[in-house]
DNA sequence: TTGAAAGCGCTAACAG
DNA sequence: CTGTTAGCGCTTTCAA
């Protein structure tokens, strides 16, 4: 592939004029400068990446380290992202931490070494990332969950919060054993909605013990069998889900039971999808502003990237309910 | 950010014994060694990836072009081929074309700079991009639709057969007006899988003219008006549509006009979901291999990185029939 | 306004 | 087995 010495060549000039041609910087001869173009034009010549960045000691490159591509809450997240970082000319490296500590350290070291200007994550929480991450004075954003000891900017939703509400409005729908599925313990935002959800229960004056939730990883087949066991021990007459693919697990434990969701069962759970007006009832959600929250998170990393002075920022964006048929009893 | 020569230095040996011990290259003498990797690991060194990439010509990243990431059909996709990326010790640059030919050359020409080992995309057809890619001798892999003049190997899915297989399921349901619904023309999985339906038609003796065809994009929204539209003007009894996201809008034009699926219309969709499974009735599909695609067409790129030989492959995958409640009377 | 030259950090000959 | 040295292709002083 041709180089800048190539078009130097064949424009007549030095490598510095081209350089400084095809980067519109300072004056160049209108002249110079329209040889030089043609002649990189003719060559097809494409200015070597990694030879700029090493030179420039930077690159226009974000990674963005999120949970799963395949969960639509985090590819709407990524979407944000990218379109963000497009407009502002970087690239975007795609990695999937699976939240597994592990893998997310060793994403982060990719990113180390790649010399990316700043990084996006969803940390699984895991403290020695938080720790390279600082050591490194990388760039950082978290989305949907801090870093441990908040190093670095973060985009949040109030989740706790949002669950208190939908718990407000099971028990304003008449429901009174409101059970609870979210996901692994430690898993901040799984512990959130839980805590959201007792904060809902007193609210409401329902009291509630334990033996109304359940724990599962954030999928859809562990969910299946959590709402088994608790539909099967503990009776409840109302459902909080703490995300979309836990909710698929749970509708179809509902179904194979025979148990309409609304009439027999309230059910609410987090995370908007195309598909959920398309059930019967249609379900109530907690809608998370997903894209929105890739978007801002982008912007402040290119903020921070471009220089933005001191004190680390946590935006805390807020859900809302959308009530549907499957919180309303009748 | 530690170097490679302030290792040297700590470790009292010159940069090529520490690049040579931490690359475990040749044979380095032990104790050295163990004193290389100690100063590294004290200075918290890591390789400058730009640098090293520069010095071998070469980058251990690969280009990933999608329409879209928040379409389930791409993000399976996309999983499949990082898993195997990743694997082999390479990253993955995403990006989002949204099929527009502009955006992707766009693309084409930031992986081109970055020098990236290989590209895989779901072709916008765009000719351009195919030349710009066949200019430069790029590794490339086509996943979905293949590349005009299929320049470089594809990953395809006999869409045109699926349809067909479709058609003739929903004939011996029973269903005689069957109409469809696909994408852009010009849009190569839209254009075969309108083909597979013909031929489906024709193979079941129904003849049928192009009154019972509608294209829209491959949103829910665009769909749910064409859907509209064809059942006002054409009256089917049965609908074959296109994509994924085209099937909310289909079935949420259905359930406003109240008409049943299975019942009052047949409907069978591509692409398979979690979620359709859980409406009323379940949705008839045709499963593609969304992530077998993409971790295949990873391998066969890393295949050409590796300097494979000859031969530009073209290897069609096949998606299978679900047949589920939407396409059975009754 | 332009060119010459240095050097970003690394690896790979080539000597020793 | 180890060190010296020469670039990879680019941008950016520094002089002219």
């Amino acid at each position: 592939m041709a180089t800048i010495s190539d078009v130097a060549h064949r424009a007549g000039v030095s490598t510095a004029t081209v350089s400084r041609a095809l980067n519109g910087k300072s004056t160049v001869d209108p002249e110079l400068a329209a040889r030089v173009q043609s002649a990189a034009a003719e060559l097809g010549y494409r200015p070597n990446g990694p030879a700029r960045n090493l030179r420039k000691q930077a690159t226009a490159v974000l990674a963005l380290i999120i949970s799963d591509v395949e969960n639509p809450f985090f590819t709407a997240v990524a979407r944000g992202v990218e379109d963000v970082a497009h407009a502002a000319g970087y690239s975007l490296v795609l990695c999937n931490s699976d939240d597994e500590p592990a893998k997310e350290r060793e994403y982060i070291d990719v990113a180390l070494q790649e010399r990316v200007a700043g990084i996006l994550l969803t940390p699984t929480g895991d403290a020695d990332s938080a720790e390279l991450l600082a050591r490194y004075a990388l760039p950082v954003v978290a989305v949907d969950r801090p870093l441990p000891d908040s190093t670095g900017d973060a985009v949040l939703v109030d989740s706790r919060r949002a669950a208190e509400q939908a718990v407000l409005h099971l028990a304003e729908q008449g429901y009174r054993r409101i059970g609870c599925l979210t996901g692994p313990r430690g898993v901040l935002t799984a512990d959130d909605r839980l805590a959201g959800y007792r904060d809902g229960l007193r609210a409401a004056g329902l009291g509630g013990s334990d033996e109304l939730v359940r724990r599962s990883e954030f999928r859809a087949t562990g969910a299946e069998a959590a709402a088994r066991s608790l539909l099967a021990e503990a009776a409840p007459d109302a459902l909080l889900v703490a995300n979309n693919a836990m909710a698929v697990g749970v509708l179809a434990a509902l179904a194979e039971l025979g148990r309409r969701p609304g009439r027999d069962v309230g059910v609410v759970a987090f995370d908007d999808a195309p598909w959920t007006t398309l059930i019967d009832p249609p379900l109530t959600v907690v809608a998370q502003p997903a894209y929105d929250m890739g978007a801002l998170a982008a912007r402040l990393l290119l903020d921070r990237i471009a220089g933005a002075r001191g004190e680390v920022s946590t935006s805390t964006l807020s859900a809302h309910l959308v009530p549907r048929g499957s919180s309303t009893r009748g």
